[in-house]
DNA sequence: TACAGTCTTATATAAGACAAAAGATACAAT
DNA sequence: ATTGTATCTTTTGTCTTATATAAGACTGTA
């Protein structure tokens, strides 16, 4: 990290977020496990030679991205359970218990892009694709249906056995096996239909209605890397509200 | 120094806390209008006794929670349009040219809480609510009906009347005529099929899918105060995902 | 054992010094 | 008159230091 005056004014970058990246990259290197706490504020501010104040900036915004979690006078730690689907503020796929998702492959098949998913990925048309489909679980309940698509360029040595060692951590993998660390984009959320084969998967009866969350994941130069769809179960709740009259 | 539960129950809330709630008040007062400056934090930090960084902190999670902006060198504005369902992370309600929503009135009756609703907004079975109803327009389509329900101990005067003059924002006018200040709670997504009713007003087909957001909204003292349950017709995706096989 | 103090270590808050960005102003060159 | 440029002022942005508060571990005592 920067150590002098000099490295300060090549970095051109405010020192808290070369502190984010650098705490990211440790977390996507497993340098912590899930839960497990990082060193203190004031250790990790002697590591990259920066104040206390400055390290608590950049693991506010970690915070606020929910990527780790604090607990005053105890520590901090990393937050579980970080992949594309689960990230953010997303308290769906959590049960009452707060048990998180596990995740079972399906199955990840090379295909080629069609015209629209061409253009959304910023690729030819044609060109190679790895689609990987994904169910996930809570509590060994099926809530949810994900599919991910991945241009071949960026991932070459993608091959089902690395998506199987995968615990749920898609980034992890993408930064650690491929180079690619990316970003979340905006996810949008929908109510569609079930189709036959969401159905099927999903075990619900057809035209259920499913909560669809769709999402471009970038890159940090913007690249388009990876798009993926999920259908979810639309949770029960105590009190279901309908309009009347 | 004497520590006791006395004295720690007196002290104060942090001083950044204070100052949020404070220009959170004159923000709601009206102080400044939407997209005017707020005074510089320098002079906000002398009006309230604090220094510039404290207030900064403070604006800071105004800025996070799209209440005001900010423009390095310029200044730190009131951001416009803060209902509701505008607020936060919230795409869907924007068309593609940006054009927010309008709000059309279809009624607010008296009605009575059931069991359920009475426990969610922490009343006695049987209180009186307020039912307000409003259909959400953009460039003039239907995409989107709204229900609120707010208990009348708290809004005794509620009538058509200052509901129909409301342009959106429902915190400003449940601050300014009622006196209840509103924090955001949490949002659920859901996934619905549309009843007869919704399908009526809404105009499409009986069992379309719709986005259904379920919301609590609560005052600071975290006592609940506005239940409020939205349908939302599915946006249109260029790409329309799908599960194949 | 149960309980109350105290120590240690962690995050949380606050203030102040300084940097960077964006306009505004002044003024010279054309 | 207009254009460009340097500089001044105001505002937000960054960073450090000092101190407060919270939580758990430890310790002595009834």
């Amino acid at each position: 990290m920067i150590k002098s005056a000099y490295m300060k004014k090549l970095a051109a970058q405010p020192l808290y977020k070369q502190v984010i990246r650098e705490v990211m990259a440790a977390v996507e290197a497993g340098e912590w496990q899930e839960d497990e706490s990082l060193p203190s504020e004031v250790e990790l501010g002697q590591r990259f030679g920066v104040s206390q104040g400055t390290v608590r900036k950049a693991l506010d915004v970690l915070v606020a991205d929910s990527i780790l979690y604090r607990r005053q006078g105890v520590g901090t730690f990393v937050a579980g359970m970080s992949d594309f689907l689960m990230r953010g503020r997303f308290a769906l796929l959590t049960d009452p218990k707060g048990e998180t998702a596990k995740i079972e492959l399906l199955g990840c098949v090379r295909i080629h892009a069609g015209e629209q998913l061409a253009e959304i990925l910023g690729l030819r048309r044609g060109a190679a694709l790895w689609q990987v489909r994904r169910l996930l679980r809570v509590s060994g309940q099926i809530v949810g249906l994900e599919e991910l698509l991945l241009p071949e360029a960026n991932f070459p040595e993608l091959e089902m056995r690395r998506i199987r060692e995968l615990k749920g951590n898609l980034r992890e993998l993408c930064w650690r096996d491929f180079g690619v660390r990316l970003q979340d984009g905006e996810t949008r959320y929908r109510a569609v239909s079930a189709g036959s084969a969401e159905a099927r998967l999903l075990q619900v009866e057809l035209n259920e209605p499913l909560l669809q969350l769709v999402r471009l994941a970038k890159d940090f130069s913007g690249k388009p890397q990876v798009w993926s769809v999920a259908w979810l179960k639309t949770e029960q709740l105590a009190f279901e509200p309908s309009v009347t009259g």
